[in-house]
DNA sequence: ACGTACTTTCATTAATTTTTGAACCTACGC
DNA sequence: GCGTAGGTTCAAAAATTAATGAAAGTACGT
């Protein structure tokens, strides 16, 4: 039988223990935590997707866990989110069946790709209700002032929904 | 003695009754609630700022209580949120000391404002706090990719504090 | 200058979001 | 093929955020 993580001094099988947090590690993950509050991320995927950002090798669950003090279950659901966002990937060792993730190189694509899935559903769901908007407007008691309003509304929205996919490509790349 | 709102069956002096929303009404609401949900602004706000934004006339407080059926409080905070980002403007009847609330004409200026209020604070603590991730990781374990990673952060950190200013000029218009 | 119409405040309650952890998969190395 | 390392699920608990409303200002019209 086989104790996982034998501690150095050989007194006995226990569980592993992580370095805690350093000062500079910490500061990042305020920072991210910070920037993905903004999108509405929680902070426990800031928290891995910090850690996976400073870190030199890819990094494995277990350390993750360890080192950041989360859940199993927050670790799963966290390196999920950032998975489906591309934000990371993984590789495997070979002869073990372990994950070990890192951040994919390009930030920026990875913060649009997180951006289009906020806004794009909202503007797609908003042309259609924005034109039987104006449409009540109309049969009701249109006033020019209102009508040019939600015009304007309107045409804001076509705009963004058009440019979107210019500005940001969907997923195509590495 | 007045009976500020009469029914109109005249029975009783009771608290007045408010139409329900339109679905058209509703419908805007939807819209303005799904957009600030992704700037993490509440509801309540944006169903305010939504029935504003649709009505021909000036709104007061009472009114937007009672069409939206939410608490004074909550009608209280709002308007105050809406008038610190520059989002709504009031009027008042002379005669009455009650303010009636309007929609700032530009939309697009209301949004840069807070935006800039939610991402700039961010942004600024985030710069020296970067510098201080450099140092500590060369102190530490440098490896060139971190290294090149956490830079190429720090400059797209800076560029956006120097850009924001430019896109998003501060309060200065009406 | 008074009284009250109108608004704000803020402790409490309600709603929502996030995290936890034990039970449950699942596939890989043996 | 079996046993278990490695990971996921999801109902329940914890934490966070928003809404409520009674009490407390404030300033305006008289």
């Amino acid at each position: 039988m086989k104790t996982p993580f034998e501690k150095t001094d050989g007194r006995r099988a226990s569980r592993p223990s992580f370095e805690p947090l350093a000062t500079h590690e910490l500061e990042l993950a305020d920072f991210f935590v910070r920037m993905a509050g903004i999108l509405g991320v929680p902070r426990s995927v800031a928290e891995i997707y910090s850690l996976l950002y400073i870190s030199i090798k890819p990094l494995d669950f277990d350390l993750i866990q360890g080192r950041l003090g989360m859940s199993k279950g927050s670790v799963s659901q966290g390196l999920k989110f950032l998975r489906d966002q591309g934000m990371i990937l993984s590789v495997k060792e070979k002869g073990s069946r372990r994950e070990l993730w890192h951040p994919t190189p390009s930030l920026a694509t990875s913060l649009v790709s997180l951006l289009r899935s906020q806004v794009l559903p909202a503007l797609e769901q908003s042309a259609p209700a924005l034109q039987r908007v104006l449409d009540g407007v109309q049969s009701d008691n249109a006033s020019p002032e209102v009508l040019e309003r939600l015009a304007r509304l309107k045409r804001w929205n076509s705009r963004a929904l058009e440019l979107f996919p210019l500005l940001l490509p969907p997923p195509t790349e590495a």
